[in-house]
DNA sequence: CTGAAAGCGCTAACAT
DNA sequence: ATGTTAGCGCTTTCAG
């Protein structure tokens, strides 16, 4: 049995290096040095006859086969709990983007509601991935296993975990001081805020920096009303809000969904927004589709994908892992839903 | 130099069908055959030794080099236009999903704002993919182009395409037909509609089906106006027809941005949802977040991306490509913003 | 400056 | 019932 390859026909499928090999009759060991680094001891005619052979034959290196022998993908994980939740499809835009300009292809898996995570089990366990960014809020204590015992790079997005030091997050402290800057610069002391869950570190954050900025503006204790993130949980909390003695003219909701169920019940429960009460929320997503459009705080959800990545990259590199908190500033969108408290017009 | 390889020391990070091999004192290509099929000649003893080693070693095959000599890779890609759109998170969601469930890693890739579409280029050029599934409106000639040359298969999802029988869509007709009957049964007669583009070939299916339920129950045809699928489209679609001599009392908005900006006009032109005009619109995602709430069809896109997968994997087996509509009718969810005409109390 | 050889981990046709 | 062999396409010493 000879050692020779069959002959593949006329048009082959896809060039490998054998075939530019073939083409400019030297072995694939020089062509794929020329094709990889740039500077190695090569004749420059004939680096020319190879640049142009694996040109003319469209060759692109099959990803598997330089996977194989370097024991790199060049493929990493990104794990999000819900694509339709528009807030993790930003993260994913900018996350995506970055791999891209660092020939990174993405896998994709949805961490909830997948049993055990089992998708994402499987990327790291069938080495198609060099690393992993997890942007789950739930517990994904199983996986983290794994990754500890693959030694395979990781990163957290958008939440600190506790005993680990690879946390990609925004400034949630600077949005929650936000908001209560808006309010206060609008005219009002008797501020409140409706807040996630206290498992919730991002919730967490946002609510202090809430309560710190009213205290160094010298006000009295925001109230506070908790609940799930969600359009029922900012409905039932502001409820309970407006039916305090003391009504607060000045609402922050401290999530998208919060801040449309809250809107939501104070146009049923009759007041006007911002006439009655303002109202300021969280994450821009959908906040301009209301009536009135909702004023709202706006993370920089974009970079914190791609700069989960660029750690990511960093960690390939050999680098230790840090945490790392995303400096742009959160900015505030103006639209309708502020304005003075009643009784005090600008 | 020998062939042995060199031992790797104690804890090797994954382990491989050699160290099955060695463990159990077989050939490695005994244990491949026995951790695959499961019903080739092998004595049962045997098989369980070889099982329960794999299973202490916590074996499993390494993506790569499998799909090196399979030429399969066990992985897809999902082209997407815009992850920050819920309506493709959707549709991401139930392809994921399937495709899970078929044993498939996704790859996920933007073809939007992406030069030429490099990135989902590159997947297919290096053979990263067993397929594509192009979920995008824009033009992707060139990317088309290369999937022809490289004979991979691919599905269109919720776009046909001229010349190319491989499209999964829904019954967008069905979708403008249900929206059309809604509000006929609300009582409505004058009707209109915001289409989009008349290059997207989803609005062109949804205002055909609302044009033929007009004309099939005797009504005069429905005023138009068309746009763009934005929140401005919408708007300034909505102030047009606001302005007609005969202003329509019952109003389809063909796609989500555009049905929340006609509210939006609607609403700031000083007229009442439902009670001078009532509104419907299309796709579910965030038309229970306005107020009033927007009642709307919702069409089965968890579906259309899982079908998309199971279509794809159809190809995988060797099946012609062929279009498929997927059946399952759309529903109206009734919400706040369809009443009956004024003057014309239910 | 270029080539020969070995091997990444896996599978499959062909022995034995 | 099990083993041998070759090779997928690539990179990387090491020799010439």
């Amino acid at each position: 049995m000879t050692r020779q390859r069959l002959d593949r026909g006329p048009s082959p499928v896809r060039a490998t290096l054998r075939d530019i090999a073939a083409a400019v009759e030297l072995d694939v060991s020089t062509v794929s040095k020329v094709l990889n680094g740039g500077d190695i001891a090569v004749r420059s005619e004939t680096r020319r006859r190879i640049i142009r052979a694996a040109d003319d034959l469209r060759y692109t290196p099959n990803a598997s086969a330089r996977a194989l022998k370097l024991s790199r993908t060049g493929a990493l994980g990104l794990l999000v709990p819900d694509l339709s939740n528009p807030v993790y499809g930003r993260i994913a835009r900018g996350a995506i983007r970055q791999a891209e300009s660092a020939s990174l292809a993405t896998f994709m898996a949805e961490l909830d509601e997948d049993a055990d995570g089992d998708a994402s089990r499987r990327l790291v366990l069938e080495s198609r991935v060099d690393g992993l960014i997890v942007a789950t809020a739930r517990d994904a204590s199983r996986l983290v296993d794994e990754l500890k015992r693959s030694s395979l790079p990781y990163v957290f997005v958008n939440r600190k975990v506790p005993g680990s030091s690879r946390s990609i997050t925004v400034r949630d402290e600077g949005g929650g001081a936000l908001a209560a800057q808006t309010l206060i610069d609008a005219g009002h002391r008797d501020l409140a805020i409706i807040g996630g869950p206290s498992s919730v570190d991002t919730a967490r954050r946002r609510r202090a920096g809430f309560e710190a900025t009213c205290a160094s503006n010298a006000l009295d204790a925001p109230a506070v009303a908790c609940g799930p993130y969600t359009l029922a949980g900012g409905r039932s909390a502001m409820r309970r809000l407006l039916e305090q003695p003391r009504r607060p003219t000045g609402v922050f909701a401290s999530n998208t969904l919060s801040g449309l169920g809250a809107l939501n019940a104070i146009l049923r429960a009759g007041y006007a927004v911002p006439d009655d009460v303002s109202l300021i929320t969280f994450d821009d997503d959908m906040a301009s589709f209301t009536v009135p459009a909702l004023t709202a705080i706006r993370m920089p959800l974009h970079e914190l994908g791609a700069r989960a990545v660029s750690e990511l990259t960093r960690l390939l590199d050999g680098a230790p892992p840090r945490d790392v908190e995303i400096v742009t500033a959160p900015e505030v969108v103006l639209r309708d839903s502020v304005a003075p408290p009643p009784g005090r017009p600008a």
